[in-house]
DNA sequence: TTAAAAACATGAATTTTATCATGTTTTTAT
DNA sequence: ATAAAAACATGATAAAATTCATGTTTTTAA
């Protein structure tokens, strides 16, 4: 595989590294090392240690715990520009969940002494850390609210476009994700048979169009209706 | 009211303050101002700005989101010597939740730029709260989960075992706050009828006494059963 | 390429949970 | 102290969601 610079990394200037000096780039680049994951394959798992951060270059991970059935929760996404095992290495807790790439990734991992000397000496790169944290933070409370409030049909909705916003639409108004039933039914906190009946309301009602994994999402204001999002 | 002082808090040396030096605790003591909040009072609304975070002194906060059908949603609880309102602030969004005393509680607010201040100057604070913030991450992801998969009787169960953990039992194996079967339902997700029931069938069980408000947890390993919990 | 496995789909039955109705007890405010 | 309000409690009913069963389609691997 031919090492991604960061330098030339596409994702740096919109990613949490968007503040670093020449120098530190220099530094990060020396001492990373980068993986290629194919679909399905594990980038860390749940329990785990880590003794450094994962940046993503290129591609789609899904990041879940396993439930006390061992059912998959999804617990949040990443693409390009994006980190994730930060939470762990911050907290010096075990990793609380496992990231699995849902397409081919291309993955950098940054050693813990650079991410700290980084947090240490770049007050716009650590600024930046609290700010990630906060806001997945307020996610992560919004998310709870809905699981604990929302029928499943309106969490499906809601599904639908925050996968919208996190991976866009093409042209052709597809969700630029492909997700299984079972994995949907893994972030909507419902069995798989719920989601697959509901896909199909939703496209007899002609909010969406389904082609394979492909979900084209048609009429988004009325999701957003069914979804119950006042926001 | 007499204003606490932040040399003579108790609980300053278990809290995220616990680096701070002498010179230090002397700025923040001149910057900040306290509130007392009897029960019910709301001490931040969410949606709200907020120019600083608050320091709990004494008693016990609840954290809350409205969701859509106006029903609260229990996110997390702050006592002595914990901080509330930090997400915002670090975040620069709005508040995510509403805090409200459910004891009379003493709260000291410590403006933006003080905080702000302590992030940079004092490297230990700072990982203190990247540490708070992680971690409380990582909880918020096992509610997640939990609230996915598991049926209502565990939740209920799962929650007495965390209010114990945060405010502890007394000689009588009561847990020391005291909530409405309504409020625990906004913890656990669930209509207050079932939580009353199931507080109920748990008596009936010998799990828990229950006296008025107070809960007597009288057999935490079947309790921890219920839960099925395995770490 | 073809057999096996996995994923998708749908109906029926069952379980879980919420809602409604009603009565009692406790708390709060005058 | 007492009336009103809120909280607690429980049964009956209804709704929501899961599970089970079964068949089809799609994907994967030999």
């Amino acid at each position: 595989m031919e090492m991604p610079h960061c330098d030339t990394c596409g994702s740096r200037h919109k990613s949490v590294f968007c503040s670093l000096s020449e120098q530190e780039v220099n530094n990060v680049d020396a001492s990373k090392g980068c993986n290629i994951y194919d679909r399905g394959q594990v980038i860390f798992h749940e329990g785990n240690r880590t003794n450094g951060i994962y940046c993503i270059n290129k591609g789609k991970i899904k990041l879940f715990q396993l439930g006390s059935e061992g059912k998959e929760q999804i617990i949040r996404f990443a693409k390009a520009g994006d980190i994730i095992g930060y939470r762990a290495l911050l907290s010096e807790e075990p990793l609380s969940a496992s990231a699995e790439a849902i397409e081919e990734a291309v993955v950098c991992f940054i050693p813990k002494a650079q991410v700290f000397s980084l947090i240490t000496d770049n007050p716009n790169f650590n600024f930046k850390l609290l700010k990630t944290l906060s806001h997945e933070l307020g996610e992560a409370a919004k998310i709870i609210t809905d699981l604990a409030q929302k029928p499943v049909r309106e969490r499906l909705a809601e599904t639908l476009l925050m996968l919208k916003d996190t991976f866009e639409l093409n042209e052709e108004k597809t969700i630029q994700v492909k997700l299984s039933r079972e994995e949907l039914a893994n972030i909507v906190g419902t069995a798989t048979e719920s989601v697959i009946r509901l896909l199909s309301e939703f496209k007899k009602d002609e909010m969406i169009a389904l082609e394979g994994r492909n979900i084209r999402l048609l009429n988004i204001p009325e999701l957003t209706r069914v979804a119950n999002i006042f926001d």
